[in-house]
RNA sequence: UGAAUUAUAGUUUAAUGGUUAGAGCAUUAGCUUGUCGAGCUAAAAGUAUGAGUUCAAAUCUCAUUUAUUCAGCCA
């Protein structure tokens, strides 16, 4: 071994020994008589000591080491006379003997300190570089702690991780998948998994009643800060279960994690139906570390002059505790942004109940002070809150509020991210309907399984049918969604009907699973959780790039080995392939 | 596909259309024996690309490219 120890775990017990330490030159300190150099690996920084008098020889060799420089070092480690209690290894140092430089580093472009000079773009460009960064360094490390201890929770219960094949079959559902030429089988084509989620269930009729995987899926769309082409789920499915038995087991497992991780006791998980949701937060991922629950006042505002609220779908209106003191200019901002192309609501109204009692409003013309004080009524408020209304029709006043609603408690920093509130959507609709193409989509996939009780009637208006559907929210972060799966062939059958698929189109693209339910498919249901994005909530970040080793930016490029890229003639002749261009 | 924002030294950033484009960090050199965000002195280093407007462009216009965020999209 080039070491006997690492950079972090010397201390004053250590004191005396003769140690071999190698890393990197995290910093040269030149004080003229003496030197001091931080020697940094990824357990921690070590202190080395020089001194002119005692070795001049070596302590001028020390100061011509540059930053990043990996060297290897000989020496004692010796109590300091001035200690540093910042850092674990601050109260000894290496009184070095013998240094051996194993490779030089070129300047790096930009400091490899905790808090960098460098910025984004940079940073992605020299990952690795930056990986040397505590920031980044952690944030990876948390990553492999949470999936050991996924790893070992599951293992206990009785799952067995199981591998599916990355070159499997393009289906037209759902996502865009990408594709891989296939140069055996000329004009053909593999597709990278959206997710396992055939092959998970073809294990369960293969009779692995636990199963799990921690796998890369791949989704050709656009990004978001929170979306990546190719990102990890932990993929889980059982046998012999109903919605009861996964959402305890995959509650448990979170639990567990945050125990674990964060030495946080989280208790039950409350549920909400999807229907709920949407009326009380106006979006299925709600965030419930704050109130501001929405309060439909619809039947409170109609009936004066004001035609915008005579006119409404919906009128609903959330209460900010201590929002009075909001400024005019504060609200013209909120309105502004409700405003905005991408949420496109008409207006915002307010209602300040003031300290005094009174009420102040934006629509003081047409309301009194006894009607403002019934809103107040229905949205609990008292004197120092603040009412924030919008109008128009159902959807999209919903999802304006919503998005209000996190602006709003964004800005008044009550999105704790030391604090986790999980919360279990359930009772998904089975469908949505398509404007597009005019027909009903799957809300989850078509294998989602009808709720029991819909069974009987699954013949009826299918936009009421509700799906034995879950999600896992966090924070207002989708964290992980499944469902309890059709395992029977007729009523598969009349699903495939409702999305419009006629036998043959069904049978071409699922036939191998269809098939596979003739021969004793049991009952079973499963989820998936978004690694990257269970670990952004766990590390208490917006964005999940900080949580992959290596992520893709906004175009889908990777800017460190540069890709995409193009491929040469003989690569394209191989595959049967012409560029269009 | 669309919208918004963005591009100045190695890096982070400043600069009413008008001085020699200014600073912090990093770098290099010198000084410095207890630093750990070391200190002091000095040096080197810059307007994304391509057109255009103008007496004059970092600054205005157009295009391209880059990055970020959002909408569409993501069963």
């Amino acid at each position: 071994m080039l070491r006997t120890n690492t950079c972090g775990d010397l201390n004053v017990h250590d004191v005396g020994k003769i140690v071999k330490l190698a890393g990197w030159v995290q910093k040269n300190r030149n004080l003229g008589g003496m030197t001091f150099i931080d020697l940094r690996d990824r357990y921690g920084v070590t202190q080395l000591a020089f001194d002119m008098e005692i070795n001049a020889e070596l302590c001028d060799i020390a100061r011509n080491l540059g930053r990043e420089f990996v060297i290897q070092i000989v020496g004692e480690v010796i109590e300091r006379s001035a200690k540093n209690l910042n850092i674990p290894t601050g109260e000894i140092e290496i009184n070095v003997s013998k240094i051996n430089v194993l490779n030089e580093s070129k300047l790096p472009p930009f400091t490899i300190e905790n808090k960098t000079d460098g910025g984004e773009e940079l940073r992605m460009k020299y990952r690795y570089l930056d990986i040397r960064r505590d920031p980044i360094k952690n944030n990876l490390i948390l990553r492999h702690r949470i999936t050991s201890k996924t790893r070992n929770y599951l293992d206990l219960k009785g799952f067995c991780e199981i591998e599916t094949p990355y070159l499997i079959k393009s289906t037209p559902e759902g996502a865009r998948d990408f594709i891989v030429p296939s140069r055996v089988n000329p004009t053909q084509f593999y597709a990278l998994p959206q997710s396992p989620q055939t092959f998970k269930q073809l294990l369960m009729v293969g009779g692995m009643d636990k199963y799990y995987q921690i796998v890369k899926c791949f989704r050709d769309e656009d990004l978001r800060s929170d979306r990546q082409p190719e990102f990890t789920q932990i993929d889980c499915e059982m046998s012999f279960v109903n919605q009861e038995d996964v959402l305890n087991t995959f509650e448990g497992l979170i639990i567990n994690l945050f125990k674990e991780i964060k030495g946080i006791e989280l208790s039950q998980f409350p549920r909400i139906t999807y229907k709920e949701a949407i009326s009380t937060y106006g979006t299925d991922k709600p965030d419930i570390r704050f109130g501001m629950k929405f309060v439909d006042l619809t039947n409170l505002c109609k009936g004066t002059e004001f035609n915008v609220f005579n006119e409404a779908e919906l009128i609903i209106g959330i209460n900010v505790k201590g929002g009075s003191s909001f400024s005019r200019k504060d609200i013209d901002k909120y309105t502004e942004f409700i405003r905005s192309s991408q949420i496109n609501a008409k207006g915002l109204v307010y209602c300040k109940y003031n300290e005094d009692g009174s009420f102040k409003s934006s629509v003081d013309k047409f309301f009194n002070q006894e009607q403002l004080n019934n809103w107040s009524e229905a949205c609990k408020s008292s004197p120092g809150d603040l009412i924030l209304i919008i109008a128009g029709e159902e959807s999209n006043t919903r999802n304006a509020l919503s998005e209000l609603r996190l602006l709003v408690a964004e800005n008044l920093e009550i999105r704790n991210n030391s604090e986790f509130a999980p919360i279990w959507v359930v009772d998904f609709p089975l469908y949505e309907w398509d404007k597009e193409s005019n027909r009903y989509h799957s809300m989850h996939h078509p294998f989602t399984s009808p709720k029991s009780s819909d069974i009987d009637h699954i013949k009826n208006n299918p936009n009421d049918l509700i799906a034995d559907a879950y999600d896992l929210v966090i924070n207002g972060n989708e964290i992980g969604g499944g469902s309890i799966r059709i395992h029977n062939k007729e009523i598969q059958k009349i699903i495939f009907e409702h999305l419009g698929f006629n036998q043959e189109e069904a049978r071409n693209q699922f036939g191998f699973l269809m098939d596979a339910f003739e021969y004793g498919a049991p009952p079973h249901g499963g989820i998936a959780f978004g690694l990257d994005r269970l670990c952004s909530v766990i590390g208490g970040k917006e964005s999940i790039r900080d949580f992959i080793a290596f992520p893709k930016n906004n175009s889908a490029r990777d800017t460190m080995i540069d890709s995409p890229s193009y491929i040469n003639h003989e690569q394209l002749d191989d595959l049967n392939l012409k560029l269009k261009n």
